[in-house]
RNA sequence: CGGGGCGUGGUGUAACGGCUAACAUGUCUGGUUUGGGACCAGAUGACUCCGGGUUCGAAUCCCGGCGCCCCGACCA
């Protein structure tokens, strides 16, 4: 991508009314674009980073055997109104029809998936079965905040599992939670599972998955010694106390941002849509359901939040919109432009997703800058000084760290 | 939803109730320049959020909306 032509141009101040560092950032750099209050616009850049994001958790979801579908967004209200989730649900919207007639647009879809499982599992040999879906959520919030973090409309990879067995359900319910850690581990980020309420849906406790960040909006308890961790809302426990766990570490209190959540469903919607298959002994049983949750939109955020510095967005080599920024200095100098040319060819011959920083007129300065609020991993600069050389710059995002290298030593690390 | 703050060119700011709403940045022209937002000249761009009111006169004061942000509550 030829960054001249690239649709979106940084800025040097974020809008005033912005305060947190993922909308600070992800505005400035030309990731995002705030429509009103919790509903934003992804941009190319953007785009780029979350469909990222999307086939790291498309990897891990098929890979613990989920089939991934879409399933309507624009929905009819009888199958809310019959698990009760129509009066009792208050972040739902409803919409109302030229004639009429309510519908809602989704914020989560187990009213929807339910009477879908029902059509097709009617034996125990089509069980266990999970379906995922990755896409826009819509929530009535009554306060959006923190920039992408908590929106209206924001993008979730929701999942949900249906088992003949409490025991066959527990064992999903623990490939799942692995398959979650991978996830945000390929996303640079470390996770904690955390014992949380099961919310509305459950007596049981769920977990949620909290990355460690000021600016989350939860408050977690966690164990300096082995992997115990709970939100503070569930629990009696607080800072400095034993750990009940393992009873050697002592629990240290920090903020944190929800960016999953796994619900044991039991078999509520199941018998809300009296769906039932028939087991082996020929009798008509309720299968047990799980939901599974990623906040697609969320985990950008927090990445940003967290892996951010001063001069802007650091994004891990896995979710970076490219993986290679090239940036040509002296483009009025032939002899720069044109080896920079070939660089970017070559690289694009081997597959690797470059923005090439080609603009006319535009200082050292202002590229360097660019550059490091765009947050690429990977900066390679052409200039009358690595020309001299003979060599190219490789500068590192996250690290600050560069070094010199031959045009062949460069193009071996992407073969 | 309760509380607080803020609404002025695209963005960030300024302007005592009083002159043609100022400055920076951006954008456009031309020139110069190319290792950390460089420089020169010119140009462009605002119904001061909306609606009322007070006043000879309102960006400024008052009332009512709307919007955005923050705290809390909420969080399928």
């Amino acid at each position: 991508m030829l960054q001249s032509q690239l649709f979106t141009k940084t800025r040097k101040e974020a809008p005033k009314d912005e305060v947190t560092t993922n909308a600070q950032l992800l505005i400035r750099a030309g990731f995002v674009h705030k429509e009103m209050a919790g509903s934003y616009s992804y941009l190319p850049l953007g785009r780029r980073v979350l469909l990222q994001i999307e086939s790291i958790v498309r990897d891990e979801m098929d890979r613990i055997g989920g089939q991934e579908v879409r399933m309507a967004t624009l929905q009819p209200s009888e199958p809310w109104k019959q698990t009760g989730a129509w009066d009792k649900v208050d972040v739902i919207f409803k919409i109302n029809s030229r004639t009429e007639k309510e519908y809602t647009i989704g914020q989560s879809a187990e009213e929807i998936v339910t009477p879908i499982a029902q059509e097709y599992v009617r034996s125990y040999k089509d069980l266990p079965v999970a379906v995922y879906q990755i896409g826009q959520k819509y929530r009535d919030e009554l306060r959006a905040k923190s920039g992408i973090m908590r929106g209206r409309e924001f993008s979730m990879k929701d999942m949900y599992s249906f088992h003949e067995t409490q025991e066959d359900f527990d064992r999903f319910y623990a490939i799942a939670k692995e398959a979650y850690l991978k996830v945000y581990k390929r996303c640079g980020l470390v996770a904690k599972v955390t014992e949380a309420s099961g919310g509305s849906f459950t007596e049981k406790l769920s977990y949620e998955f909290m990355v460690l960040t000021g600016a989350g909006e939860d408050d977690i308890l966690y164990c300096d010694a082995c992997s115990y961790c709970v939100n503070a809302e569930i629990t009696k426990q607080q800072e400095a106390d034993a750990c009940t766990r393992c009873n050697k570490g002592t629990l240290a209190r920090a903020k944190a941002s929800e960016v999953g959540n796994i619900f044991d469903l039991g078999i509520k919607y199941p018998k809300d849509f009296g769906f039932t298959y028939k087991n082996k002994e020929g009798e008509d049983a309720y299968p047990i359901m799980g939901c599974f949750g990623i906040g697609i939109t969320r985990l950008m955020g927090v990445i940003a939040e967290a892996l951010s510095d001063d001069g802007g967005l650091v994004w891990p080599e896995s979710v970076a919109p490219y993986r290679v920024h090239l940036i040509s200095l002296a483009t009025d100098d032939l002899e720069v432009s044109s080896t920079a040319n070939l660089l970017y060819d070559a690289l694009l011959d081997l597959g690797v997703d470059v923005l090439y920083d080609e603009r006319k007129g535009v200082s050292a300065g202002e590229k360097f800058n660019d550059s490091d609020l765009i947050g690429i991993p990977l900066r390679v600069i052409v200039s009358k000084k690595t020309l001299a050389e003979g060599k190219f710059e490789i500068k590192h995002r996250a690290s600050g760290e560069s070094e010199w290298v031959s045009r062949e030593d460069l193009l071996a690390r992407f073969v």
